[in-house]
RNA sequence: GGCCUUGUGGUCAAGCGGUUAAGACGGAGCCCUCUCAAGGCUCAAUCCCGGGUUCGAUUCCCGGCAGGGUCACCA
């Protein structure tokens, strides 16, 4: 048969360039040794995830650690999955978490050579090659309807084979000339196939980078290269993007470990050096008994909108993250609490093999621990970026008045303080606890232990004696007096000693005056809100915190 | 179902022939204390099962079992 022929035929595209004028074009990156280029390759079908986020950072890591560099390649071979604003949403949130593309789609960089980094574009390279291949017999034009392919995929499933164009199977493989001619005349539409040389009775054995030795059969499926609408399947591109961006290392979910056969065979029927790869492992969720991977329908928790209008801080996230790519990070980051997470010597041997469940607790525990070395400024300015964008207009208004929440933050965190507290774990719930320090959020829960003649005349005791001018000291002084004065202990160690003698200790008392102040038995140092409330609102909650008599 | 892959406390996991089997989150308790938070201390809890190999297996081999992934003109 005459492939050139043909492959001119199937291929009759004029402004295809010589291959090796590829080469050229997209030369070896000139880099130090050991610095590795990685990619984040979204197809553009919505917002990016969790899942995305893991790896990306992976890869980000990887790249900037060795020195490389990290790009971004839109896979956008399917039109039908098309979203509008995807590959902007995508680089918008991995901003937010603090990664950084080096190059790629809508980056400005002056390192963008590699490109068009938007796959459609690069429709004649992948044609070039695809024709290249036809020209060497290592590809044909394949007219079976999909159909007629879902009819074989039963029978193959009926009979217990494996499912799939390969062997006898592959019937337009082994098409005539004249048929194919005859059918190309007919205008019937078709694909590219890969002529596949493997034999799937060979098993080859494959270092992935975090899976470390895995063995595989070898590709023996005459897989679609080209689809009908010219367009290349993900496999094709993947194989000619990878090589042309050069890309180092690919990193990638290990749901794609299955068809690395494919790209194994595809890299050496191009004559190109097959890159690196790690397969990451997929975040897990237990639902009910079942472990399963996270889905993106079902766990709000997998997309990344999910923790910013839940107010984590970003680098809390990716610091979670770090902890389950490099397990080794969190002893890391306690021998090193000064140093920035990006110093840390990550390692891609080091990530794990098996999925990981996702651990919102941990999560929260890192969000605690990351909030807790803010300073009230830096606090201050990101729960009203936080607040900015999903705060009520009341949250609005109460941010306004900076002076005030930095004064309420200074306690609530005990910033300053000798005692860092650690009651923020994200802005959302910070914001929505910093509510009883406002009179119009301000909404008591006045669950009185007392009856109303004890709580209404320690209140009115106290508000008598109430001086904000009082330090610490003198102020507790003053609930000691209360406490006398109303059968309670004043000391603790007295109540101890003989409970039976009073009707509480000290820290009734204290409780009495909270649940008016704050509308809630716990609070951070009851002196200091009183302080911060000022006295006018002080007294007021505490005449109006008493018991309808 | 075929193929690939994984199995250490509830979770993330170190360890990779001999260990009192780290650490962190979560849980329980104690201390501190005007409450809460924080902090300090303590405790409970793990090598999937069965065979080998070996003086000795959590570590190596085989077989079960149980998870996970994948079998498209989607990526």
């Amino acid at each position: 048969m005459d492939y050139v022929k043909l492959a001119k035929t199937l291929i009759p595209d004029e402004d295809l360039l010589p291959l090796e004028e590829y080469e050229k074009l997209y030369p070896e990156r000139n880099m130090e040794r050991g610095a590795e280029v990685t990619r984040l390759a979204p197809s553009p079908t919505g917002f990016i995830h969790l899942g995305n986020l893991y790896s990306a950072l992976a890869d980000e890591r990887i790249a900037h650690t060795t020195g490389g560099i990290f790009y971004l390649r839109i896979e956008d071979t399917d039109l039908k999955r098309k979203v509008d604003g995807a590959v902007e949403s995508v680089i918008r949130s991995l901003e937010y978490f603090g990664l950084n593309f080096d190059e790629g789609a809508e980056i400005d960089s002056p390192l963008n050579k590699y490109g068009p980094y938007y796959q459609r574009q690069r429709a004649s390279i992948y044609r070039a090659y695809a024709k290249s291949l036809i020209e060497r017999g290592l590809a044909y034009p394949c007219f079976c309807t999909e159909e007629e392919l879902d009819k074989v995929r039963e029978k193959q499933s009926a009979n217990k084979e494996i499912t799939g164009y390969y062997g006898v199977y592959a019937k337009c493989r082994n098409l005539t000339e004249e048929q194919i001619y005859k059918n190309l005349a007919e205008k019937k539409p078709f694909v590219i196939r890969l002529k596949s040389q493997g034999n799937a009775a060979n098993k080859i054995t494959f270092k992935d980078c975090i899976k470390g030795e895995i063995t595989v059969t070898e590709n023996d499926q005459d897989v679609v290269i080209l689809k009908s609408d010219g367009i290349p399947t993900y496999h094709f591109a993947h194989a000619i993007d990878d090589h042309f961006m050069r890309t180092t290392l690919v990193i990638r979910g290990e749901e794609w470990l299955s068809s690395l056969p494919i790209h194994i065979e595809l890299f050496s029927l191009l004559g190109f050096r097959l890159p690196k790869y790690g397969h990451t492992c997929s975040l897990m969720k237990m639902d009910g008994e079942i472990k399963r991977k996270l889905s993106k329908r079902k766990d709000p928790e997998l997309s990344l909108d999910f923790y910013r209008k839940a107010g984590y801080y970003p680098t809390a996230v990716v610091k979670y993250l770090m902890t389950i790519l490099n397990s080794n990070f969190e002893e890391w980051a306690r021998k090193n609490p000064q140093k920035d997470y990006r110093e840390f010597p990550f390692s891609i041997s080091k990530m794990g093999r098996s999925g990981a469940l996702f651990d919102i607790d941990k999560l929260n525990d890192v969000s605690k621990e990351e909030l807790a070395t803010l300073s009230a400024e830096e606090t201050y300015d990101f729960l009203n970026s936080w607040v900015k964008e999903y705060g009520s207009d009341g949250d609005k208004v109460h941010f306004a008045d900076k002076e005030y929440i930095i004064a309420v933050l200074n306690l609530v965190c005990g910033i300053g303080g000798k005692k860092r507290r650690k009651d923020i774990v994200r802005a959302e719930s910070g914001v929505k606890m910093l509510d009883y320090f406002f009179d119009d959020t301000f909404s008591p829960n006045y669950c009185y232990r007392f009856g109303g003649e004890t709580v209404n005349g320690v209140l009115e005791e106290f508000a008598r004696l109430y001086d904000p001018a009082d330090d610490n000291n003198a102020w507790f002084a003053k609930v000691k007096e209360v406490a006398s004065e109303f059968g309670f202990a004043p000391e603790m160690s007295m109540y101890k000693a003989d409970p039976q003698a009073y009707k509480g200790s000290v820290a009734d008392v204290a409780e009495i005056l909270r649940i008016a102040v704050c509308g809630m038995p716990n609070s951070p140092d009851l002196c200091t809100v009183m302080r911060i409330l000022g006295k006018e609102r002080s007294l007021n909650r505490l005449k109006s915190g008493k018991i309808a008599q």
